[in-house]
DNA sequence: CTAGGGTCCGTAGTGCGGTACGGAGTCAAG
DNA sequence: CTTGACTCCGTACCGCACTACGGACCCTAG
């Protein structure tokens, strides 16, 4: 692992855009690091942490909103944040899914309606959208 | 139900926004009715059924784009390419609460380490986003 | 006949998470 | 010392589904 990066290098590491780096920067999420020769910045191991840290955040489903607050819980820890934070989380998720699974199953019903009706002159997903209930 | 709709009673009428309206007509999802007296445009009960129909198949997840096709089916009616569509949204519903579950499962897991390890100095969830896996 | 509420229409802004572009500067290899 | 890849930075744009604004017009009740 290299201990200086630019910041191609720095988004190869870390499977990430160039110019989402730059933008996490305008963000806030990430610092932009120091120039040290000339106006070419350099970046280090832990920028690569925090890039892979918001990664994997918003891979649990966190918004970058959310990581800038992980963040600045990874500086300072204060567990019972984070862990209000990953049960609101897990919360909307699990809405979510309840959701979801509602449409499925409203789905669900009109295919097999279409089934059913194989042949029919109308169409059984189109009646259900029509139906005025 | 009357007969006649200004696009503020429609708008009332099917609980939308008149400004989604006029967006929904701009996107060509609603047509333009023809103006009759002055230049007030004036709108019947289909146009009604025609905004319901929209929002009831966003309610089931299709984007504007597939509602346009569904409204065009509506007219022609071809309930292969309907199944496919319906299908086809059905199979997107599955994998992305398939997605959610695995999240969930994983934020869980976190915040039960969390609960095990109350009052530690450390957090697992921070440690669990820090983990170079 | 006038006041005020609704309509018309074009344009612009929102939120989210980026992606793209373009001109200028920098750096390293040949 | 030049070439070419990379970097810097600002700005604009993408998709999606709206929402907001503002000036001009219309329509109707009082």
């Amino acid at each position: 692992m290299p201990t200086s990066y630019t910041i191609g290098t720095l988004a190869k590491s870390a499977g990430i855009n160039v110019e989402t780096i730059r933008y996490y920067q305008r963000c806030g999420l990430v610092p932009e690091s120091p120039r040290i020769y000339g106006s070419i910045r350099r970046y280090g191991p832990e920028d690569l942490d925090r890039l892979r840290f918001v990664k994997r955040a918003q891979r649990v489903g966190f918004t970058l909103a959310e990581v800038a607050t992980l963040l600045k819980l990874r500086e300072r820890v204060c567990c019972s944040v984070t862990r209000t934070l990953a049960v609101a989380k897990l919360e909307k998720i699990d809405a979510r899914i309840d959701e979801l699974r509602q449409l499925r199953g409203e789905l669900a019903g009109w295919i097999a309606d279409c089934d059913a009706n194989a042949g029919g002159a109308s169409c059984p997903v189109i009646e259900h959208l029509d139906a005025s209930v």
